[in-house]
DNA sequence: TTGTAGGCGTTATCAA
DNA sequence: TTGATAACGCCTACAA
């Protein structure tokens, strides 16, 4: 491996010119730069992550922590962090699972971001007061050296329940997802003191965010004998399109007899037949302002608390009366 | 930061008896080593990377290169690599972009995976011969530290265009991936070759792998005044949602009218409806595969060429006569 | 069994 | 403007 001794070696200076010199330093000539730089250059010199590191003290390398690599929900997401983070020079590495989360107290990443119900937030707190910085996007955490940016599942919460109001309907089936989750939590937990006070009779039926449980929620509803139109709130995408594809091949349609909303956009929800009516937000958008975020908080600049608000997107499976 | 030489301060001994005690070499007491690890763990002691890293000359990481991180195509291959690389002590980091490829000769990761046909292959052979271990997913590639696990497009391809020439098509519309990508090229070259020998007349409209693309074929072709069942073979899923997406508010209909094959066998097509007919093969052993070859190579052991062999998958968009 | 010391590749301080 | 040298935190041969 080629080193800057190596290259001191062959450029006939001492391995201090040599590093101002890459490093850009301006007590170096001009002329003695280029030659350095162009045997650089020339003998592939790239410098070792490891041993500068040891000496920098950082990484510039920001952890993203997502609990698996499944689902079509993570892509935008992920794209958003990116760019946010290259434009202040900063890497994107994707981790997932307990091993990785060393990374942390390792300094292998200068700062993380959390989307994981499966990080335990004692964990998270526990790194933060040792000094690690730390941006989550799936619980409260109030703690120094933690920042949270949250999306307003209570706003979209209330859009989606507002239209099963105005649909009157008389009883809605909400499908759950995982019980830790904090966005699940917070679904459900509005929609059960919505729909309270709309005065319109709800149960729950417990999924996990997957397409599975959300097969297995339509399964479980079908046996009680409801009456129709059925009216569910799937408390996220991929479970709705679960539904999908339960009743596909029913005698039951999707937009007449099952009328559903679901909550996060997800792509496949616009290709559905008929559409996917859900709640929407920017998942770009999300990724900028936490990739914005924990910059700010390595460079100890001040930051103002932000959220991720919603919308309600139409779509035939919840026909406008 | 807490590290050995602060443990060996508490414990009353030198730093080298606190680095044998971590490291398990039996060169100390079994009691010293008592003493040392609850020392150690009290105080929150997690091994510096950089530093270790700069020692031991490896990082026991493996990058994975995908162009982006959207499509819900990578999930389970994801998936299968970090329980192949779990299996054997490794970590798993996901990458994408220009940048992060330094991580390569910066020496941050002991490996790296490639699925990524923006990653341009003379810089994979250049650090190849550097002396970094590399496997591809997503070329041909023969070189000195280099293995490639391919699918089977050849195969998969055939498989599709014999069901086009079972159904007596006389006119396949091919929707193309990127003309760079090489599964794409390669299912594309197997169709113009197959379709030939079966007498089959063909028409190329260009794509790139993702749903808009397939949206915007499907009209190209419709404006060819074409003649009806019109067979379509999408050389990915994600395309052939597209095509859905242009006819759903249409009175022709998949299935009839148009007749499609896919290709990946994403999740989301058996939610389809009809469901997408398409070509398979497993993601998650693709993963493992690739994240064994990688620590052999690594560990110097002898590699047998694999490969992912495909399966046809039946489905409503193509009904079989 | 434990301690001393040199080195991994860079950076940065201080002299020259 | 350049060069010698001491860190950074950890590992490990060698000495005690």
């Amino acid at each position: 491996m080629v080193g800057i001794k190596d290259i001191a070696k062959v450029a006939g200076v001492s391995i201090s010119t040599v590093s101002y010199a890459l490093n850009g330093s301006s007590k170096v000539t001009e002329r003695t730069r280029q030659k350095i730089m162009t045997i650089a250059n020339e003998m592939n010199y790239v410098p070792n992550m490891a041993a500068r590191t040891l000496k920098r003290q950082q990484t510039n390398i920001i952890g993203v922590y997502l609990t698996d690599y499944g689902g079509s929900f993570y892509g935008e997401l992920l794209d958003g962090m990116k760019k946010g983070l290259e434009l202040q020079g900063y890497e994107m590495i994707v981790c997932s699972g307990k091993q990785s989360q060393l990374f942390i107290p390792e300094r292998m990443i200068d700062g993380a971001i959390i989307l994981d119900w499966s990080f335990q937030s004692d964990k998270i707190v526990h790194y933060a007061n040792q000094g690690h910085q730390i941006v989550v996007l799936d619980r409260e955490l109030e703690s120094k050296n933690i920042h949270k940016i949250l999306l307003d599942n209570v706003g979209g919460t209330c859009l989606a329940i507002e239209h099963f109001a105005l649909a009157n309907a008389s009883k809605v089936y909400l499908i759950a997802g995982p019980e830790k989750g904090y966005d699940s939590q917070k679904r459900l937990q509005t929609s059960q003191k919505e729909l309270k006070m709309y005065g319109i009779d709800y149960e729950i039926i417990q999924g996990n965010f997957i397409e599975a449980s959300g097969t297995a929620a339509a399964e479980e509803i079908m046996q009680h004998n409801p009456t129709f139109p059925l009216y569910i709130f799937a408390l996220n995408d991929e479970m709705a399109i679960g539904i999908y594809e339960y009743f596909k091949n029913s005698s039951l349609k999707i937009g007449e007899d099952i009328r559903i909303i679901g909550f996060d956009n997800i792509e496949v929800g616009k290709f559905l037949l008929p559409r996917l009516a859900t709640i929407s937000y920017s998942k770009h958008r999300w990724g900028m302002l936490a990739a914005q975020v924990i910059i700010q908080m390595i460079k100890q600049e001040t930051i103002e608390a932000e959220q991720i608000y919603t919308t309600y997107v139409a779509g035939g499976s919840f026909p406008e009366r």
